[in-house]
RNA sequence: CGGGGUAUGGCGCAGUCUGGUAGCGCGCUUCGUUCGGGACGAAGAGGCCGCAGGUUCGAAUCCUGCUACCCCGACCA
């Protein structure tokens, strides 16, 4: 491709309304324009390393015996109000009406179109287990878009959907996906992690998320890198801790802290460390049901693991100060578990508290010496915090990290959820009807070139890894108007590099060199090849990687033969 | 949804407090000189100052309403 008849729109300086190194990079490189918040177009040359993606995720994917259609983006809300979805799903589903008045939806996912389509076409245990995928563009009316094309409203996903005979075949399907999803993020060649994670709303019995790895990414994972076990923060199974400097228990005493409200206020009080506190947060779930949940004063709630608590009651938040005050009779900040009427749910870090501090549930008051196994061995115990660095591994093998990562990939065992919901059933070897047995699996095309810059850049722009930049190689010619040998060479070089199904961007405009050489290292061309007479006198070329590792003079033959060794050692 | 901020040519910004013919840098067009790391000179083009009302002889500027966009938050009693 030449660039005289490609459409490059480069910018100097970055629009303001990016803020993320990847956001800026991708407007500043030209690869996607902004139409609306969280809506955006993707230019000529975003499009190409889009396609990249696309084309790795699809090959592997047929690899790993997935058949490839395409599903409506728009879909009517009867679907939606089989598995009820359409009620529960709430304001990030796009709802629109047609001319008619009838109910439609933009597709965020498409487990009901495909459900649908497997409860028409499947009725023998003989079809199966089949997997279909699609690469589409999905709508999600986000709280907050952001971060560009990271966190857009509409985006590009591969979603694939597996119908099974029994978990077996699942579980055979599933580890095929895991797998061919690492082989996707390995050749695209990014850092990345496969967690196990939280099943969500999609709900199901089995999920892992991948993630590649960045420090502006929303997920927090966890990982033990002695053992390799690996989960999100949400799902992290947190394992009791024990306060090394605890004392045995003494009786029970009731002190006066006149304005000491926070857990910090609290450890400066009685002069010790926050671990030494509890914190009691009460709650209310979505029935009007109250709970105090117990948690040592340095750790965190998750919020996700307490909702799966019966006591607790599935969602919740915390409950207005109104309330706080009819229950216990103080107001936060002198909040306790001693005397309380409601359920108690104490974490298990506090279950193994002999000496500790809370609120007397009197305001200005606080006790000290509270025991667990004595005054509160009635609460429920069960893991509701996030984990922290250092917290031993679950599996009891070292100790845990924590690291940030960006969700690309998620995939789930469904089981028979839609299923039975939309009545998709078989019939089996027996002749009896079953509901088919689901996976899903998804992946963030769109998403991933945003991560892949987040990864890779650095002061002068994208350095695209060589699986997904959208020329391989760049030509720079230095007085290609003037010279005649610098002409003659290049256009040779092009040639040859084109027959050779090398994908070579000629940067043929009139500009001076460095106004060629900064655009190609922000579009983050990994390769370029400068051609100037200075060198041509003695038959050189300069050839030079994205990544500056290298910069070397090879006879103008030699071209093709180094990048071709370069993108084949890149493979391996 | 709560809080904060912004809106002036394609991009980045000044001008608004203190009302009086809309400016700078980059980019763009033409000509000339340059030509191995974002050249120089000259001459140009391009703006409903986010929208709607109001105040005023006069509004980018003051007042009211709206819209769009960005950031932070929606765990810590």
């Amino acid at each position: 491709m030449r660039v005289s008849e490609f459409f490059l729109s480069t910018l100097k300086e970055a629009p303001s309304e990016a803020e993320l190194p990847s956001h800026k990079l991708m407007l500043r490189a030209g690869l996607i324009r902004r139409l609306s918040s969280g809506l955006y177009s993707w230019m000529p040359l975003g499009l190409r390393v889009l396609r990249k993606v696309e084309t790795i995720v699809r090959e592997e994917m047929n690899r790993a015996g997935a058949i490839e259609l395409l599903m409506p983006a728009v879909q009517p809300a009867e679907l939606w109000q089989e598995t009820k979805r359409w009620q529960k799903y709430g304001p990030e589903l796009l709802r629109i009406k047609d001319r008619h008045e009838r109910d439609y939806c933009f597709g965020p996912t498409h487990e009901e179109v495909i459900t649908d389509i497997a409860r028409r076409e499947i009725r023998s245990y003989r079809q199966l287990p089949v997997n279909f995928y699609q690469i589409q563009n999905k709508f999600r009316d986000e709280i907050r878009p952001r971060f560009g094309v990271m966190r857009a409203r509409e985006f590009i996903m591969k979603d694939a959907y597996s119908f099974h005979p029994d978990q077996s075949s699942l579980n055979t399907t599933y580890t095929r996906m895991h797998e061919a999803y690492i082989r996707i993020f390995s050749r695209l060649d990014l850092e990345f992690r496969a967690v196990a994670a939280d099943t969500g709303s999609i709900g199901g019995t089995g999920s892992h998320e991948f993630h590649v790895l960045a420090d502006c990414g929303e997920d927090s994972i966890a990982y033990c890198p002695t053992s390799g076990y690996a989960a999100n923060i949400e799902l992290a199974e947190a394992m009791a801790v024990k306060n090394m400097s605890e004392n045995p228990s003494e009786p029970l005493e009731k002190i006066a802290t006149p304005g000491v409200k926070s857990i910090e206020d609290v450890s400066q009080f009685f002069k010790t460390e926050s671990c030494h506190a509890v914190k009691t947060l009460i709650i209310e779930n979505d029935h009007g049901d109250f709970a105090a949940l117990l948690l040592r004063g340095d750790h965190e709630l998750n919020e996700i693991k307490a909702a799966k608590i019966p006591a607790v009651g599935g969602s919740f938040r915390l409950a207005s100060e109104e309330s706080v005050r009819k229950i216990t009779g103080a107001s936060s900040g002198s909040l306790g578990p001693l005397g309380l009427s409601i359920p108690l749910i104490a974490d298990r870090s506090v279950a193994l508290l002999e000496n500790f501090i809370a609120g007397a549930n009197e305001d200005g008051f606080h006790y000290q010496h509270v025991s667990f196994s004595r005054d509160l061995s009635h609460a429920v115990i069960a893991d509701i915090r996030n984990v922290q660095e250092g917290d031993p591994s679950p599996d009891c093998k070292g100790k845990l990290s924590l690291c940030r990562g960006i969700e690309v990939g998620h995939i789930f065992q469904l089981g028979t959820r839609y299923s039975e919901a939309m009545n998709a059933t078989f019939l089996d070897e027996a002749g009896q009807a079953k509901p088919l047995v689901m996976g899903c699996y998804g992946i963030g095309v769109s998403r991933i070139v945003g991560a892949a810059i987040e990864q890779c850049n650095d002061e002068k722009g994208i350095r695209w890894p060589v699986a997904m930049a959208p020329f391989t190689v760049a030509i720079c010619p230095i007085g290609l108007k003037k010279s005649e040998p610098v002409r003659t060479a290049t256009e040779t070089l092009y040639q040859k590099l084109t027959e050779q199904g090398i994908e070579v961007l000629l940067d043929d405009r009139d500009e001076r060199p460095g106004v060629m050489f900064a655009d190609m290292e922000l579009i983050g061309i990994p390769y370029r090849v400068t051609i100037g007479e200075r060198n041509l006198g003695n038959g050189l070329v300069e050839f030079m990687t994205r990544n500056g590792e290298s910069s070397e003079l090879l006879a103008l033959q030699e071209v093709a033969g180094r990048i071709q060794s370069q993108i084949t050692q890149k493979n391996h």
